[in-house]
RNA sequence: GGGCGCAUAGCUCAGUUGGUUAGAGCGCACGGUUCACAUCCGUGAGGUCAUAGGUUCGAGUCCUAUUGCGCCCACCA
């Protein structure tokens, strides 16, 4: 079954840990070694090996990684490693985003600082220049990337703008205008005057802002004196009134129903309509329509068919509808227009109002709706698949209640506004025949279109892009290939994982399974995970103008990029934000240090055991009581092992990653290093064959351990695989372990000896014992008091017990004078400490312990006493209060006696 | 207006199907240089699990209401 020896040689581990020189160059290595790929030839075509498959958010290449790009970084990382380790054909898929507006935004920044605009460049200078940006750009991003240690494919990267993605797009924008779906139309959009494009429902962000609702009085055509009152929060749109309106059942205005006002100022005549969407008791009851400048006028507009009068120019300015106030902006406009109001009596009273009021995403400026010829993509009939994957379970979302948010978007969605006047993105592919009487219009999946089909004409391409999540929704299919039927379209579509942050369901999930069920039939992926927001250690959001940007690269480099993912993970659970600072990370570090001194101590006792770790294929043998001499420790921490194994494997099934990394912790540091280790070291001066046993179980233990902890730490448990014995060439592609049967009768042993340790020692330091002092001491184990024997020499050594003095008997003797008595458990011990013990102290310390006894007998005999409690409870809980009780009887019948014996 | 989340030790947070005496790290107190680690070890103090009801043999966990904080959605003239 084995052989011996290590296939590798045991290199030397330095003093301290030090995760620079850990981290530096590893990566290349695993690079170069070609483990980020799925092997070839494997994946779904092959059928009994599922492949793992997520595609990566793509960054915007806007500029650098911050800390929540470390956050998926570090989950979706976590993935693609415990997968591969599990023996799945593995493709987490890299890429970048050209991030359409936010991508046009920085570079236009940039040219501002030299006091430039992109039109001074002119369109093809200045793609040339967002080009060289991106490139730039894409590399730090993909350098950082590695520095984090993402083991993604980097043969495969994509980014959005390349050219088959950008075939993917023309070939979707083809289908789905061929097929009706996306058409071109005149609509009321929300338009950024300052980025001059037009802008979708989820590019707009709404702030409440303090503002005034103004009355207007318009006179009432053909009855002199006669005013209406309206109620408006821009009154500058006035001049786009074309009807005032009122409700139906409205008795002040019934009479005024198909009669005219007057609009001041301008003098314009305009009806009056009864429209239900009217709020009587709002303002005045009557309400100016301003088809062209608000959403609800618009609807109302197209219900009474009313002209539509665009006042504003595409600037923000006002136009020639607005007279005498013709290039003001907009807020200068209001202003103006009201005190030119209240001159002429046509205003009415302003009294203050809040409302909430449409920003740019981008750059913040205000939104205004305006009517627009723009290309809509329609909804209705896209949104019914993708909200029927969620209904019937076929995607599931981690956590679930994001379900919920996701489907009650896509039950009220609206088409979606795809075209963009930006120039940087991917133009849409539509060119328009120039020859005088050909109206042509064509649509083509080709990069170019030459001429007019039909009259061979020269054409002239819509100047207009497509908005950058358009090509995002296609992702989970143009990164592999398509509209080619490629080896990786085959092998790795549909996906499995969609790891993303939560603020973005609506913006991109909810696209890319429209898009996948219409255009691939399919489902890009079956579960979506949704991260938290990374927030600093106050719990404010990162930004750059507060100077609480926490960088994960220069926290790389100070702790170690396995301290910074380790420390992401074990900051909150699943979804909810995180707050992030230097010390948390520098408590990751201390635990990488741990671990690397935990390797160095093991190294060590394998050398000085003398003995030769035996290895197989699954790294070192397990070892087992014949071959070794287990004792009950070994089998103590073999059986924690086991245990953590199991319980980490289902928590990441479930991806509870945080949880598993914290378990990962605990058992490492607390378990094996504080209990295991102390414990071993009793037998590391013992005679060979102990020796050989502890060498085996702690290298078998730690290495395992490290397999565990590597997708959480993967630079460091790389570095200590390597040193420890083991056979393969990269933990990264050795085996996740298998978890093996509990140890119940060594836990239950070894707990004891803990409990008992732990009770000797804090007697110790309540009687004022010297921390360095050899103590006496005799156990009272009852039916333990043969196994406790096997471990004895540990007991005393962790205790502080002189071994020579120890007495470990299962019958309490009759009399103990002048001693302590430790209760732990079912066991107890007398220390007698001759000359240091302070009667009167112990008999109230001891008086102390039997009413903390009596109280638990008293709680488990209430228990136990309650007869629903025991006709109905399980009777593996039942049992478990039975053998509380009888501890606790035990406890106070020990104390009570060793009480009455200090007289 | 609708919806969601959070509230647990001084601080930051865990606690997946309800089940002994609710955990961790930091901080705090006391003590430790014995040959892995002071980036460490040992011991300890510290919590009416926001409030009020309810379901249950049993509630931090499930239900209802309330309070406070945060977020999302919505056509708030």
């Amino acid at each position: 079954m084995t052989e011996t020896g290590t296939t590798t040689e045991s290199q030397e581990l330095s003093k301290s840990y030090d995760p620079t020189s850990v981290e530096r160059g590893m990566y290349d290595g695993w690079d170069a070694a070609g483990y980020f790929a799925p092997q070839d030839g494997v994946g779904r075509a092959e059928g009994d090996h599922p492949p793992f498959v997520m595609v990566m958010p793509p960054p915007n290449l806007t500029g650098e990684l911050h800390v929540g790009h470390a956050m998926f970084v570090t989950l979706e990382d976590i993935m693609a490693r415990w997968n591969r380790m599990m023996g799945r054909p593995t493709l987490w898929l890299p890429g970048a985003d050209h991030a359409g507006i936010a991508g046009q935004w920085v570079v236009e920044r940039q040219l501002a600082r030299e006091g430039l605009t992109r039109h001074d460049l002119g369109r093809e200078a200045f793609l040339e220049r967002v080009w060289a940006f991106m490139d730039s750009s894409r590399g730090r991003v993909r350098e950082q990337m590695r520095i984090l240690g993402a083991s993604t494919d980097w043969s495969r990267f994509a980014f959005t703008m390349d050219e088959g993605p950008s075939r993917a797009v023309r070939t979707v924008f083809k289908r789905l205008h061929d097929k009706g779906l996306i058409y071109r139309g005149t609509r009321l959009i929300s338009w950024c005057p300052r980025c001059r494009t037009a802008l979708s429902d989820l590019e707009v962000v709404y702030r409440d802002e303090d503002s005034f609702l103004w009355t207007l009085r318009y006179a009432v055509e053909g009855e002199p004196g006669r005013m209406v009152e309206v109620a408006t929060s821009r009154p500058e749109t006035f001049f786009g009134d074309t009807a005032v309106a009122v409700h139906p059942d409205d008795e002040r205005y019934g009479d005024l129903v198909g009669r005219n006002v007057i609009l001041p100022i301008i003098g314009r005549s305009i009806p009056v309509v009864a429209d239900a969407h009217v709020d009587p008791a709002f303002g005045t009851g009557a309400v100016k329509v301003t088809p062209a400048h608000d959403p609800n006028d618009y609807e109302i507009g197209q219900r009474h068919d009313l002209p539509q009068i665009t006042v504003m120019n595409l600037d923000g300015t006002m136009n020639a509808e607005a007279g005498p106030f013709e290039g003001m902006a907009i807020r200068e406009a209001r202003e103006a227009v009201v005190a030119r109001l209240q001159a002429d009596g046509a205003l009415g009273e302003v009294r203050p109002h809040s409302h909430s009021v449409g920003h740019c995403d981008r750059c913040g400026t205000v939104v205004e709706p305006m009517i627009s010829k723009q290309w809509f993509l329609a909804m209705e009939g896209l949104a019914q698949p993708a909200l029927q994957a969620a209904y019937d379970g076929s995607l599931t979302f981690v956590p679930e209640r994001h379900k919920g948010i996701y489907t009650n978007w896509l039950e009220n969605i609206h088409d979606w506004c795809i075209s963009r006047q930006l120039w940087w993105g991917h133009r849409i592919p539509v060119w328009y025949c120039e020859a005088p009487g050909c109206s042509e219009t064509i649509v083509s999946d080709a990069e170019t279109v030459e001429s007019c089909p039909s009259c061979g004409g020269t054409v002239r391409q819509d100047p207009d892009v497509l908005d950058t999540w358009f090509s995002s929704g296609l992702w989970p299919f143009s990164t592999l290939g398509w509209p080619d039927q490629t080896d990786d379209l085959r092998r790795f579509y549909p996906g499995s994982v969609m790891e993303t942050g939560y603020d973005i369901i609506f913006l991109w999930v909810s696209r890319m399974v429209f898009f996948g069920l219409e255009i691939m039939g399919e489902l890009p992926f079956h579960t979506v995970y949704l991260h938290g927001l990374v927030r600093d250690a106050e719990g404010a959001k990162m930004s750059k103008t507060k100077g609480n940007v926490v960088d994960p690269i220069a926290m790389s480099e100070q702790y170690g990029a396995d301290a910074l993912r380790f420390a992401l993970m074990t900051a909150g659970s699943p979804a909810n934000d995180i707050k992030i600072g230097p010390q948390r990370v520098e408590m990751a570090r201390n635990f990488g240090n741990k671990l690397w001194n935990a390797t160095r101590f093991a190294l060590g006792a394998i050398r000085e055991s003398g003995a030769t770790v035996r290895v197989d294929d699954d790294g070192p043998v397990r070892p087992t009581a014949e071959a070794y001499g287990l004792t009950v420790t070994d089998r103590w921490i073999l059986s924690r092992l086991d245990a953590t194994t199991a319980s980490v494997t289902q928590q990441l099934e479930n991806y509870q990653f945080g949880e598993a990394a914290r378990q990962l912790q605990d058992f490492t540091w607390s378990e094996l290093c504080d209990w295991y280790i102390e414990a071993a070291k009793v037998r590391l001066r013992g005679t060979e064959d102990e020796r050989a046993c502890v060498a085996q179980t702690l290298a078998f233990v730690l290495e395992r351990s490290v397999r565990l902890l590597h997708p959480f730490m993967p630079f460091l448990t790389e570095s200590l695989w390597q040193a420890l014995p083991h056979r393969g060439e990269s933990i990264m592609i050795s085996a996740w372990p298998a978890a093996g049967e509990p140890d119940t009768a060594a836990v239950a042993t070894f707990d004891t000896l803990c409990e008992l340790v732990r009770g000797i020692r804090n007697a110790r330091v309540e009687s004022g014992v010297e921390a360095g002092r050899w103590i006496e001491a005799r156990v009272f184990a009852g039916p333990q008091a043969a196994a406790l024997e096997e471990v004895r020499r540990e007991l005393a050594t962790l205790a502080r017990v002189s071994l020579d003095t120890l007495v470990i008997s299962a019958e309490e003797p009759h009399a103990v004078e002048q001693s302590i008595t430790v209760v732990a458990g079912d066991v107890s011990a007398a220390l007698p400490l001759a000359g240091m013990i302070d009667l009167d102290a112990e008999r109230d310390r001891l008086r102390k312990e039997i009413g903390e006894a009596e109280a638990e007998r008293t709680r488990a005999n209430a228990q136990l006493g309650n007869e629903a409690f025991v006709a109905r409870a399980p009777e593996k809980v039942i049992e478990v209060q039975r053998k509380r009780l009888a501890t606790a009887e035990e406890q106070v019948a020990v104390l009570t006696r060793r009480l009455a014996e200090l007289g």
